[in-house]
DNA sequence: ATAAATAAGATATTTAATGTCCTATATACA
DNA sequence: TGTATATAGGACATTAAATATCTTATTTAT
């Protein structure tokens, strides 16, 4: 498991689209400047977040993105796998393939065990949560 | 956090000494064919573990490398981290300066705790008990 | 002294992430 | 219905890191 840029990146949009709330729609050029995305590379992040059924994305003037679900709904692990895939945290578990006796394998259990807690923690903390208190996205507390 | 091909190596190492015990010398090259790691690429990982002070290498004839610990005493956390530096599930945990809001974030909370559950889970885990139980290498409980 | 075994550093090779650009498409509004 | 606006989608460039290999140097048993 690697949280990447553009992992980073998803969640800080989906964050600031959970603090507007379901169905609100922004432009992609705010989130860019206000969660501090590259608006192209948000553009690519978008495009997957709706492809996961996240957000919806309306073309043309007055377009943008908006949240399909309720913030409660989404959870941290949610958006990250939306990312990156599901969360491995080495190859041997990821791709058993790779490893010949994955089954009986000690440390394969050891990284197994991890991988289902990290799982777990991600998967018990949703966007409300997240974006009721302070987070990464310099205040955006601002009416508009 | 990804677990590299270099710190799954240096854990399939690690296991194979551990099997043999505390001090006891295995040539690289035994090591390099019973745990399957490409020779060269060993030898850039022992010495990385040799540096960390958890195997000691002789050179020359009847050169090889050694444990220089109890199986007990290190940790499958120990051997990661010198292999990959200190475990970080993302770029604003593991460097701050890179997130502004670190501090008040309610994201990074959540990735901190996951990453401190992680380092504890293996950090729980020893070499020897890793050795005991089957593990990644295939069959190496041959005399020689 | 010689041969064997590893050290250390330089250098490919590969892979993935990151970011940008260009053309196409959808849509609000005049 | 045409035009301007905003995003889609794919291609491409750049960067960075992991992986692997090769060459020369050093150590040490005999």
């Amino acid at each position: 498991m690697r949280l990447t840029r553009a992992g980073e990146y998803a969640i800080r949009c989906m964050v600031y689209l959970a603090h507007k709330g379901k169905g609100i729609q922004v432009s992609k050029q705010e989130i860019a400047e206000r969660a501090d995305i590259p608006a192209h590379f948000l553009a690519k992040i978008a495009q997957d977040l709706a492809r996961a059924g996240l957000i919806a994305i309306k073309q043309g003037p007055k377009g943008g993105y908006s949240m399909l679900k309720n913030p409660e709904e989404i959870s941290l692990l949610e958006v990250v796998e939306v990312m990156i895939g599901e969360i491995f945290l080495n190859d041997c578990v990821g791709r058993p393939r790779t490893c010949k006796a994955s089954k009986q394998c000690s440390v394969h259990k050891v990284w197994e065990e991890a991988r289902a807690q990290l799982r777990r923690t991600l998967g018990k903390v949703n966007l409300a949560e997240l974006s009721e208190s302070d987070s990464c996205i310099p205040v955006f507390l601002v009416h508009n």
